[in-house]
DNA sequence: GTGAAAGCGCTAACAA
DNA sequence: TTGTTAGCGCTTTCAC
């Protein structure tokens, strides 16, 4: 009758929590976000809930999340991290102590972690092939951070498939912030030669090149079309809707917390999932 | 030397576990992974962690997530409340037996609780002013579930501000989706007697009516003017950029952990504590 | 089968 | 100050 075990006690004796700590860059973000809430609701399916934490894009602020999950004994760690030697240092030395971790979106390309992430090769690759087919021949090409080794693959993809091409020219430019995508869009129309094409690695970046372009006297698609990588909501609020390859952190949620219940069940050889893209045609094209 | 306690043992010890569970409708959510954000930032300061949970708006789960963080023995529980009696019960139960509880954005106005909302009837009255204040004469009003209190305090508020004003028609319709407010937008300026101003409660409704509005002839803010309460994520997104009545996830996330820390130092009374609201102005009026 | 007992790793109380 | 000990509430083992 009303009677309830001590949590407290059971994981004293049973060595376990049911709790999986998951570190992400920031809560407050399209991506991360889906992310959480379909890993959350997965987990919670199987009995376990999500200790959330925030890195912050730092990796000493990372390297202590992961310092908090090993004292509050996490059954797991699911983490997208930031590219840091001592992060993925003290997760080799979790790993090898027995805990399970599950690396996503941001992930080490060494072979001997589970992780999970989009097809970013794939998915600048369908971006590239998409434009192409529309005829753009002088295409601005907006990237994040050139540090993220997500950045690296989805620009070497989408170049790979461009260069070779004759008559495209290409222009890539990087940007961390909307601003500078704004600000950069504002540039390259003002100067002759505008680009007949923008695309966007990420939603911020097609913030910032839209409200540049919404002020511009250029129309979409007729005087410039719009591509973008994105998980749908950013893209569907404009007018026209914009074109983009699909990129969800709610797939890719769903994916981690099965992988680690794998891991629950036993210890499997170390696998690299990856979630397949398809372009979501808007107007913009 | 690396020597780390075993938080079981301490938790078992000690009876407590310096984590405090945070109970949303959902984390995909402008408004509350900004919440989310902010509290897990602040309660990390303190030591404490977040179990964070989703309710999905079902009473049912609401009850269940209860429970587990009854089962989890956290040291708090925040909540943003469905209303559901048998929810409000347990809630008495655990504060009763002992348990802080801290109740967020959607509070029950019993006042025997701690409570951290928006000041709702600030926000709405300070919109209506504004209209009034452009000179606006025919008025439609979007609103959300009319079963809510936090709509039924923003409705009440509004109305009572443009009632009494001579010359002006205020028309208020309801909708539970942003689909719903774009068909109710596209009925109301299909008519003769076009509106002159669109009230949106929120971000959906805005995202919906906007919708209609970027399909349509007519000009913001020349034909017809837009005012949103919003966190300025999305109407910041439009051009013009649509003014709005400031409505801060991530300050209700640091006014909440900062109650639920003082909880923590000693009982106090309930206290009911209100976010000011302001006006922040975009070219849509 | 059913029941007693040991012990998980700590903290707090008490003794020296 | 420092050292010893009981016991938090459970699970698991082992004896009956």
């Amino acid at each position: 009758m009303e009677y309830e075990p001590n949590s407290y006690a059971v994981n004293l004796r049973t060595n376990k929590s049911k709790v999986f700590g998951l570190i992400v860059p920031a809560i407050s973000n399209m991506f991360y976000d889906s992310f959480i809430a379909a890993a959350e609701k997965d987990a919670r399916k199987s009995g376990y809930s999500l200790m959330i934490l925030q890195s912050g894009d730092d990796p000493l602020q990372e390297s202590e999340n992961l310092k908090l999950c090993k004292h509050y004994r996490v059954d797991g760690i699911l983490i997208c991290a930031v590219p840091d030697s001592y992060s993925t240092e003290l997760l080799a030395k979790y790993h090898e102590a027995g805990m399970s971790v599950v690396f996503f979106d941001k992930v080490p390309d060494t072979g001997n972690f589970d992780t999970v992430c989009m097809a970013d090769e794939e998915a600048a690759t369908i971006a590239a092939r998409t434009i192409l087919k529309y005829g753009k021949k002088k295409i601005l090409a907006l990237f994040g951070n050139p540090e993220l080794s997500i950045t690296k693959k989805r620009k070497d993809a989408f170049c790979k498939v461009l260069e070779k091409e004759p008559g495209v020219k290409i222009d890539i430019k990087y940007c961390s912030s909307s601003t500078e995508a704004k600000q950069l869009v504002a540039l390259a129309i003002s100067k002759s030669g505008k680009p007949d094409h923008i695309f966007c690695m990420s939603d911020e970046i097609l913030i910032g090149a839209m409200k540049t372009l919404k002020h511009s006297s250029l129309r979409i698609p007729e005087d410039i079309s719009v591509l973008a990588i994105s998980n749908g909501f950013i893209p569907e609020l404009y007018t026209p809707e914009i074109s983009y390859i699909e990129t969800s952190g709610y797939e890719l949620g769903k994916l981690a917390i099965k992988r680690m219940l794998e891991n629950m069940e036993g210890r499997t050889p170390p696998k690299a999932i990856m979630l397949p893209s398809r372009l979501v045609e808007g107007n913009s094209l």
